[in-house]
RNA sequence: GGCUGUGUAGCUCAGUUGGUUAGAGCGAACGACUCAUAAUCGUUAGGUCGACAGUUCAAGUCUGUCCACAGCCA
């Protein structure tokens, strides 16, 4: 069901990590609908935002030596910054370190204590830092961390729970009762199965010994609150809940948009939260899928992580945008390759579209000195382009209301192939020279034809096409009730400009077939076989016997920390999992390397090397890298992600 | 291991309540055209609709078993 109002908003995204592709995809789409959305009509409030208390980025500020409040300063403007690049428009903005939403944090802390749906407890289990979470005796792998790997300490301490299992049964009953609710529909089946196994109530604090960057519980000041209540509470806080006007008039319209990793903290825990709270629950929790690069989840680890600046500085926002909406199907995984893009952007864009808009420009800069022809007498070709672009306005709202983005820009681009057939069709180019006013009325169809796909593909490329509406001599078209066959003004001069799309050549080389070159050394030989027997090379060369080489013990590790070491630019002090031990290791790649950067990533080290000390800091390995042909360095990294401490062969 | 889902042309996917010759886009080949960003338009590719068995007058579309993959959970 349509309605004439819609709240959208994105995942605040933690300040742990840069920006990447998954978070501009979210926004990216959300932006999306929020243009569509109005374009039909509607008003639309879209938030997004940062989330910024906990104890990693306290950590990550404690490491830089900083204030955890100047880090998050320069973090949050990193992502506030980003979203314009992208063409993104958002109405507010949110912060968790912002007063109004630390006020609103508290008044939800304080309902939820004085309605006695929170009380304190003991809890005895395995903390684990790194995860800044408890597991439970089974869940350990090995007595250690699942997660990371890492140890666990036994940690006896008080903390507040909400007393989530209490809302159990009628969150059960809402998703029941609201197939749209949470969707696509296949992920409100997981949630119920979840919601099968019985709910536990939610731990929501954190003793501020242990962190001290969080919201503090109104009714006990030594503690903070953790993570759910106040990075979920972010959807209302924004709106000035409870009192806003804001909230009054945005909240009955709530559509969260989220990631698939997301949904249960969104599903289960933030509605049981709005249950107790006596908050209507949003109409819907749209969860989206990942982004994959060559098949697989983009993580540091495994260095596929496409950076979503780096494609628009190649391709532009508005491409990078059309792709990322074209090529993913809401809820779907999608596969992100820049060869994919290239082949987005040259077929449909340079090829249907942008050529489109220049065939028939060109044309009417010759024959009609660049102003839009009469209309003129249509017959049937013309009236069946006009009832194709009848359907059009039809279709395209209802395939972005059942939130099938990739489906409504195809049926667009559909009819653009239909104005290139109708150009062939008529011959314009050909005809005008016998009869310049049946020319005219071509060019006239595809122009306007043209109008309405630039209307209809503005919310995917907002700048490409108010430039391609800009380009036939019109004004944009606000809404989309507003758009008529018939609208272009005959008479007015085209602005033609330069080739909207240009045509792209794919990229060079995979770096997937380049990253892992084998190091195979050449064969002192002729003998193509590397089948290095043991023939020891005669000594006073370079030639190393294989015992001599099966001493170096290489292994891959995981960076768990990197902090900078004091008093030296390019060293960094790094923490490594070797899967049966952690290592320290200096290693001098500061110059390169931002610590955290690193952090998470897989590296190549020498196990075996004797310890020394560095900067007054013990290394007990060494972390191989490459110099790039820019003096940088480039780290030597398995191509796959391996388990922590396997050894290089 | 449990639950759920997916498996359709080289690739990405559509396929309504089971019904005449299973579709689209991209890629490829061939042809047409020459206005355009070597763009466009047309034709073709003949795919055991994962495998096997079953229900039915009729199954990609329902049932069962199996295989592969994915997600959620443990």
């Amino acid at each position: 069901m349509s309605s004439d109002r819609f709240y959208y908003t994105t995942p605040i995204y933690y300040l742990n990590a840069k920006p990447h592709i998954g978070h501009a995809y979210c926004t990216v789409l959300v932006d999306a609908l929020t243009r569509f959305r109005r374009l039909f009509g509607a008003e639309v409030h879209f938030l997004t935002g940062t989330d910024e208390h906990g104890q990693k980025v306290q950590k990550s500020a404690d490491a830089r030596g900083v204030t955890p409040k100047q880090h998050v300063d320069e973090l949050a403007a990193e992502f506030r910054d980003l979203w314009p690049e992208l063409h993104i428009a958002y109405d507010d903005f949110i912060r968790t370190t912002e007063p109004r939403h630390m006020a609103a944090v508290q008044e939800a802390l304080t309902r939820l204590f004085e309605r006695g749906d929170i009380y304190a407890q003991d809890y005895e289990g395995w903390y684990s830092t790194s995860e800044e979470r408890f597991f439970t005796e089974d869940e350990l792998v090995d007595g250690k961390d699942p997660i990371s790997g890492l140890e666990v300490q036994r940690i006896k301490e008080r903390n507040y729970f909400f007393k989530m299992s209490k809302y159990g049964e009628r969150l059960r009953q809402h998703i029941v009762d609201n197939p749209g609710f949470i969707r696509p529909a296949y992920r409100g089946n997981e949630v119920l199965g979840f919601l099968d196994k019985g709910l536990q109530d939610l731990c929501i604090s954190r003793p501020k010994e242990r962190l001290s960057w969080g919201i503090p519980l109104p009714f006990d000041p030594e503690y903070v609150t953790y993570v759910w209540v106040d990075a979920l509470t972010n959807y209302v806080s924004a709106l000035g809940w409870p009192d806003g006007e804001a909230f009054a008039r945005w909240w009955p319209h709530a559509h969260h948009v989220i990631g698939k990793d997301i949904l249960t903290t969104h599903s289960v825990y933030w509605t049981t939260m709005l249950m107790a709270l006596d908050v209507p629950l949003p109409q819907s929790i749209v969860a989206t899928g990942w982004w994959l690069s060559q098949d697989r989840k983009m993580s540091k680890s495994l260095g596929n992580v496409v950076s979503p600046l780096g494609m628009r500085d190649v391709y532009g926002p508005d491409v990078l945008r059309y792709f990322l909406l074209r090529d993913m199907v809401v809820g779907l995984d999608g596969n992100f390759s820049e060869e994919a893009l290239v082949k987005r952007n040259n077929s449909d864009l340079a090829n249907d579209l942008g050529n489109l808009q220049r065939r028939a420009g060109g044309l009417v800069e010759k024959w009609f000195e660049g102003r839009v022809p009469e209309r003129g007498q249509g017959g049937e070709l013309e009236a069946a382009i006009v009832a194709a672009a009848d359907e059009l306005r039809e279709k395209v709202p209802a395939l972005v209301d059942d939130l099938q983005i990739h489906a409504a820009i195809e049926e667009t681009l559909q009819f653009v192939r239909r104005l290139n057939k109708y150009v062939t069709d008529t011959e314009p180019f050909k005809v005008v020279k016998t009869d310049k006013e049946a020319a005219g009325r071509s060019l006239y169809t595809v122009l306007e034809g043209l109008r309405h796909a630039a209307c209809l593909l503005a919310p995917v490329m907002p700048e490409k096409m108010a430039t391609l509406t800009a380009s036939l001599g019109a004004s944009p078209t606000g809404l989309l009730a507003d758009l008529r066959w018939g609208g272009l003004e005959p008479g007015t001069k085209l602005e033609l400009g330069e080739p909207l799309f240009p045509r792209r050549d794919l990229p060079e080389a995979p770096p997937a077939e380049v990253a892992p070159a084998p190091v195979a050394p050449p064969a002192p030989k002729g003998g193509a076989k590397a089948k290095a027997a043991e023939p020891a090379g005669d000594g006073a060369s370079d030639v190393i016997s294989f015992d001599d080489f099966a001493k170096v013990k290489l292994r891959a590790a995981t960076v768990l920390e990197a902090e900078r070491v004091a008093g030296s630019d390019k060293l960094l002090r790094l923490q490594v999992d070797l899967g049966d031990e952690k290592r320290q290791i200096v290693a001098g790649i500061g110059k390169t390397w931002e610590p955290e950067a690193i952090v998470g990533r897989q590296v190549v080290i020498v196990a075996n090397l004797a310890p020394r000390k560095v900067f007054k800091v013990e290394s007990q390995g060494m972390v191989l890298a490459v110099e790039t042909p820019d003096g940088g360095l480039a780290l030597v990294t398995p191509s796959a992600a391996v388990a922590p401490g396997t050894e290089v062969r």
